[in-house]
RNA sequence: GGUCGCAUAGCUCAGUUGGUUAGAGCGCGCGCCUCACAUGCGCGAGGUCGUAGGUUCAACUCCUACUGCGACCACCA
């Protein structure tokens, strides 16, 4: 089969997914007598679509899945989405007002959540298209959704049994609201961002005499629901102050000095204005000094009735016009610069409101102090490890969980009140009667569940949970999961904690964080600066073999990824790095379209290499090149070091296999013995075969496309067993031998270029030195002939070394290349000066090592003696420089005579 | 404020347990259309390994401090 000149990933790449997906390779089922694989993927939001740090998460993906597929085990990777509460609702919310004016009220819940199903199905899960394109080999027939139907059952299931536990309840606390997406949100959920603004002084008058107080706040809007002002009980200037009352300014109400250790002495006057309906800290103060609390702002962010004359502003509004009104009422004392860090929505950035309301709650401690000794004996075992501390450290210091949210998109609360009895019925099944009073008025509770409550689930409830399905025992606990650091707490320990609840079971083995891809400048990828890439663009510029590659080869296990591309208002103009991975895809298509050229008669079984005695030097070193590969690779993927698994397949392919070997093979291929010609091609089919099952998980479009056209008819190169290492071709000896052949060419190479000589021209070579080193390159000579270009070379071991040539050292043996007239006199005494003074400033820095008492005393024997060895190679080589560049003073003062 | 990570060639990054002349790709310079590949071939230049100390016979590697960048956690007016 005929493959064309350059690699065309577009070509193939649609063609060869489909043949995969028809002939069910991605597929896994439970098969008791096989090792089982298996990795549930972070479900992305059902909204989402494909940014590069899914790029990389799912090429990391299916570079294992490739991998232990081919190794043998059974392999399952099971995909789905997410419903994101938040994230959808707010999608389609957007819609809804764009399109008809309308907001989600004005459509009502039933319609709203039916029109937020139909946007799903039409439009959601494009990211999961978008991962075929990138060649994932998920299993699509398990395809789960958060909100499926046998996962909300799991959900509800969850729940309730959590309940019955005594874990979840209902309570008033402070909790974060979004005054944008009209709900509760968690901690986890509550971006801090860093803000310069200005601290307020403002001055409360006393209700009797004419003192004051003066608070500090920087949130001035809030003063009008200032139920109290609180200072420290020890504090001196205000004991006898305590239990008096303040006049609170534009509301004209009067209000307590209460002591309170929250007071800091240190701060300001001391005195800090209590507002337990907008603050943690003052909520907490109002309860212990049983404190009325006043809302003065509202669910929508606008000021309530309470707030008196300012009641309807915007709470922002409203700080504008209470500032004017302090200052007109003389209240106000100064302002500070000041900077602090305000509360914000990560999905929206809106403002977050610490407001007081009656939630759903869980309490974290029995599940924590479950897990923790289970991370602690790292029965999880996390890459890099350190996040195994992080989440134990969360672990302890956890707090309640708030689980209700307002919104109604998501799993509703399976808690129903009888209207009749109140009484409270929690359950999976919707009950008709009321369980008490058999009443048959019941109210569901309207909130649904933090999305991440049905997250938790997640690697248990796809595989069946709570029924007892066969997938359970087979294929949990899973082998790995991969995601990212930012929801390690947010859902990696919350999956862990509810397996062991639920399940009993660790999740997964193993946790692989993995790294941040950053812009090549080092800040964080964002659509909204012009600074993101779309990985599918990327996909279409340079193939998805070379995406995939690109990404692997860039991530190491210690860094975060500045990937190297130049973008443009989110557009990618180049990326070198993915272009290099790009030309290396084209690098293995060309190795092949070699193979395939040469191989005569037709293909040879790749299991058998020739017999031993008919292997060259060149022959074992590249064996033993390739099972050191072989090694080496899979220890990388193993231990998920991509970049290093990335970076040997390179090496290996171009410059030991490509630069090396082929061009060795020629001679034989292309001479007129038909036995080397016959091992030759041996020996390509069968590197050709072993390098592309390395490869093929990394990039499985272009292996499988020269698969194809290597061994058509034997199924995917995806089934194909994983390369295992042969010990007996491993082979330390050939590798020195051979690098002293590769030393030779390079260096004659070297003298050519330096020596302006013209690569077409053959060269006559003397090689001088010992007997056996000379035997080796005596028997590798039209290799040495072919690969530096030389023609005639002679051997000597002892006797005058030639005058008039330029001069080489390699190890114990000397290249002259006589170049007659062609000679540089001056040009050839710089180079040798050149190498002289270089070999000279080693002798010096081993020669100090040596002359060191101590090192001789104390360092290892072996270290000594390869020091040692060291500078007698370096004295020899100075010696012989020396005598060229004698002999050269010998041309030019001959020369000089006429 | 607390905890942690990173700093090596112009750029993006490797460098396993301290011990060869610190590596790769890109970029740069020189020479090549050599019958797999110009998405290529050959050769080369380029680094006092962030700063200052310390441990050691020996530090890019281990320790301390500092500087710069970044991440995570944190209810202080």
């Amino acid at each position: 089969m005929e493959l064309s000149k350059a690699y065309t990933p577009k070509s193939v790449e649609e063609k060869w997914y489909s043949w995969w997906e028809q002939q069910g390779y991605f597929y896994a089922d439970v098969q008791k007598d096989r090792r089982a694989y298996c990795i549930t993927i972070p479900p992305p939001n059902v909204t989402g679509e494909l940014h590069m740090g899914h790029a990389l998460q799912h090429s990391i993906h299916d570079v294992l899945i490739r991998f232990k597929r081919m190794q043998g085990y059974n392999t399952l990777c099971l995909p789905g989405t997410d419903h994101a509460g938040i994230a959808t609702q707010m999608k389609v919310e957007q819609q809804l007002w764009q399109q008809e004016k309308k907001s989600r009220l004005d459509v009502g819940r039933d319609e709203m959540v039916r029109r937020i199903w139909e946007w799903t199905e039409k439009y959601g899960g494009t990211i999961l298209k978008q991962l075929r394109a990138l060649g994932c080999s998920y299993d699509w027939r398990r395809t789960r959704f958060t909100l499926d139907e046998g996962y909300h059952k799991a959900v509800l299931e969850a729940f309730v049994r959590f309940y019955r536990r005594g874990w979840i309840y209902r309570g008033e606390r402070m909790v974060n609201w979004c005054p944008n997406c009209r709900t509760v949100i968690s901690d986890l959920e509550v971006e801090e961002v860093a803000t310069q603004g200005f601290l307020w002084y403002i001055r409360y008058p006393m209700q009797e005499g004419d003192g004051e107080v003066v608070v500090a706040t920087t949130r001035p809007e809030t003063m009008l629901g200032d139920t109290a002002v609180a200072v420290h009980p020890e504090d001196r200037r205000w004991q006898p102050h305590i239990g008096k009352q303040v006049v609170l300014p534009l509301m004209e109400r009067p209000i307590p000095i209460v002591a309170d250790e929250y007071a800091d002495p240190k701060m300001g006057s001391g005195a800090v204005k209590i507002t337990p309906g907008h603050d943690p800290n003052d909520f907490e103060v109002g309860k212990r000094h049983n404190l009325p609390l006043v809302r003065v702002i509202g669910d929508d962010g606008r000021m309530t009735a309470d707030a008196g004359r300012f009641a309807g502003l915007d709470r922002f509004e409203a700080r504008k016009a209470v500032l004017e009104a302090l200052e007109k009422g003389g209240y106000l004392v100064k302002r500070d610069a000041y900077q602090y860090n305000i509360p914000t929505h990560d999905k929206c950035g809106t403002i977050v409101e610490p407001l007081a309301k009656e939630q759903w709650f869980m309490n974290m401690k029995p599940l924590a102090e479950s897990t923790i000794p289970v991370l602690e004996r790292a029965e999880v075992k996390y890459f890099p490890d350190r996040f195994r501390n992080y989440s134990i450290e969360w672990l302890q210091n956890i707090r309640d969980w708030t689980l209700s949210r307002q919104l109604w998109w998501g799993h509703r609360i399976p808690v129903w009140t009888c209207r009749d009895c109140n009484e409270v019925i929690v359950q999976a099944e919707p009950p008709t009667r009321c369980t008490k009073c058999r009443g048959a008025k019941l109210e569901q509770d309207p909130d649904v569940l933090d999305t991440w409550f049905s997250s938790a689930l997640w690697p248990f409830a796809t595989l069946g949970w709570p029924e007892a399905a066969p997938e359970m025992d087979y294929f949990y606990p899973t082998d790995l999961l991969i995601t990212s650091r930012e929801i390690l707490y947010l859902w990696v320990s919350r999956m862990i904690t509810t397996s062991l609840e639920f399940v009993g079971k660790i999740p997964f083995r193993h946790v692989l964080i993995h790294p941040t891809i950053l812009t090549k400048d080092g800040k964080r990828m964002s659509k909204s600066l012009g600074t993101g890439i779309d990985p599918l663009e990327l996909i279409g510029m340079y193939g998805a073999d070379a995406t995939r590659f690109a990404l692997l080869y860039q991530c190491s296990s210690t860094q975060d990824v500045r990937f190297d591309a130049d973008v443009e208002e989110n557009k990618v103009l180049r990326s070198m790095t993915t272009e290099m991975c790009r030309n290396f895809a084209n690098k293995v298509w060309n190795a092949a379209r070699f193979v395939l050229m040469n191989l005569g008669d037709g293909p040879v079984a790749p299991e058998r290499l020739p017999a031993r005695e008919d292997l060259e030097l060149a022959d074992r070193w590249i064996l033993h090149r390739l099972n050191d590969t072989i090694e080496r690779v899979t220890e990388a993927l193993e231990s998920y070091r991509f970049d290093d698994y990335g970076k040997q397949l390179y090496e290996f392919v171009w410059s030991e296999f490509c630069d090396w070997y082929v061009e060795m093979a020629k001679l034989r291929l292309y001479g007129k013995d038909s036995n080397e010609q016959a091992t030759v091609r041996q020996m390509l089919v069968f590197l050709l075969d072993r390098t592309l099952r390395l490869i093929h998980p990394a990039m499985p479009f272009v292996t499988e496309e020269i698969w194809q056209a290597l061994h058509s008819g034997q199924g995917s190169i995806m089934v194909q067993a994983y390369p295992r290492t042969e010990a007996g071709r491993i082979d330390p000896e050939v590798e020195g031998k051979m690098a002293f052949l590769m030393d030779i060419v390079r260096a004659i190479r070297n003298l050519r270029a330096e020596m302006n000589c013209a690569p077409s021209k053959e060269l006559k070579v003397i090689l001088f030195g010992r007997e056996q080193n000379l035997a080796l390159l005596r028997s590798q000579e039209r290799y040495l002939r072919a690969l530096a270009r030389v023609g005639p070379v002679e051997y000597l071991t002892e006797g005058e070394r030639p005058k008039g040539a330029a001069t080489a050292i390699v190890g114990e043996t000397e290249i002259y290349v006589p170049l007659g007239d062609m000679i540089n006199l001056e040009e050839e005494k710089t180079r040798l000066n050149r190498e002289l003074s270089r070999a000279q400033e080693e002798l010096t820095r081993v020669q100090r090592k040596l002359g060191n008492n101590d090192f001789v005393a104390k360092a290892k024997e072996e270290i000594v003696r390869r020091e040692k060895e060291k500078a007698e190679e370096f004295e020899d080589k100075i010696r012989t420089l020396n005598l060229s560049l004698g002999r050269i003073r010998e041309l030019e003062q001959a020369g000089e005579k006429p």
